[in-house]
DNA sequence: CCGATATGAATGAAAG
DNA sequence: CTTTCATTCATATCGG
């Protein structure tokens, strides 16, 4: 079947008129889709690696109220800003504290299984408290009196060249805060991202940043790439 | 100006002719559109993250210090005479950790040194990794979870006269565990995603992804809405 | 508010 | 396998 030349103009311009009055949508060329195309790949790539995050994290992370301690912690306490974060962690009583050197300073090195038991169980009357956290006192306990006593050793050395030792220093300020901050950056930026749409699905977020600024958004984007002009 | 039913339909068929021809491109109709529209404003505004992400983090880090998978090398610490401890130890990447768990989970028991090689060489698709990390995973991963097991117990076996203590213990189990692990795998998901893409830029990454799947992540993609039948 | 520091917690690795 | 050590991370607290 063939086309009269004249008709194909005049069932263009009915399309045109068509488009124009609303009885036929707008459309995209191919060379648009293209674009939309490749902005979509680079889009769906990249959200994976965030839908995976909040998957991981809605896995490892339920928001039934932490209680810790004397501390109610609203976990859910995500403002639209930061600082969201939940996590609560035990903190010796004065009283219990004192317990706990007392019992470090009799130099019965490392309580064992059951001796923490009875640490725990007495400390527990004088505030919350779970073996674990007795555990981890004493590992950090000593642990760091090791490391106080290299750190005086170290500087009981001092009689060389301290230009060299200083240089250690200076280095060591600049490399492990720089790892630090990088790491505490990720950590938060994606946290405060998590959080912020917290309860939220990711098909609930879809909704969310659609009614938000979704479309504003796509339609820089569209502009940019000359689409939807 | 006015068409005829017949003039239309004769368009019509004109326009469907083209399409099957190549004449015309084809075409989305702005419900598809809308589809991909929201798509994109869901993408856009994730990925808004991740782009930000890798522009902080260029700023924090150069990348003097290379990264062996997840070892770090840090060529600073290492250039210092002194006895400075560069960061050595390995962590699993949020993917490996994932078949680590899994298998954990299968309760197939310690691996044999047989099946932890198979295990080594199939994480080794995903990062840095040995044999005796694998090893010592499963062995800290086992005594862990017996002790944590222990302590639960412990826990409630002491609790008898708890009136006041409620179900605290109960969460103090689940809330504990949980914050860390959280935070550790957005750090290292995140951290994960940068490195295996480090010295790329977002802009490379487009090509990268374009050539290798992302022609394949977006048919999924519009064909899960139907687009682009 | 920010940075520095103290400390609770998590975890890979190694010793026993 | 169990226990311990070493390192790192995250948070709380405080002084500027």
């Amino acid at each position: 079947m063939e086309w009269e030349n004249q008709e194909m103009q005049q069932a263009e311009e009915y399309l045109q008129y068509q488009i124009r009055n609303g009885l036929r949508e707008k459309v995209m060329t191919d060379v648009q889709v293209e674009e939309l195309r490749k902005q979509i790949v680079v889009y769906a790539a990249i959200s994976e690696q965030l839908v995976e995050l909040h998957k991981s994290m809605s896995a490892h992370h339920d928001f039934t109220g932490m209680r810790l301690g004397n501390l109610y912690c609203d976990s859910v306490t995500a403002s639209i800003g930061h600082k969201i974060t939940a996590r609560q962690r035990w903190t010796p009583t004065p009283f219990q504290l004192q317990i706990l050197e007392n019992i470090y300073e009799q130099g019965t090195g490392t309580p064992g299984k059951q001796k923490i038991k009875e640490i725990a169980s007495e400390l527990a009357q004088h505030g919350q408290i779970s073996e674990t956290n007795v555990y981890n006192w004493f590992q950090n306990r000593r642990a760091r009196s090791k490391r106080k006593l290299q750190a005086s050793m170290a500087a009981s050395a001092t009689g060389e060249a301290e230009s060299r030792t200083e240089d250690v220093v200076a280095k060591d300020k600049k490399t492990k805060p720089a790892g630090s901050d990088f790491a505490d950056n990720i950590a938060n930026r994606v946290e405060s991202f998590y959080f912020q749409n917290s309860n939220a699905g990711i098909d609930q977020l879809i909704g969310k940043v659609e009614s938000s600024r979704g479309y504003d958004s796509y339609t820089n984007l569209a502009e940019q790439y000359g689409l939807l002009g």
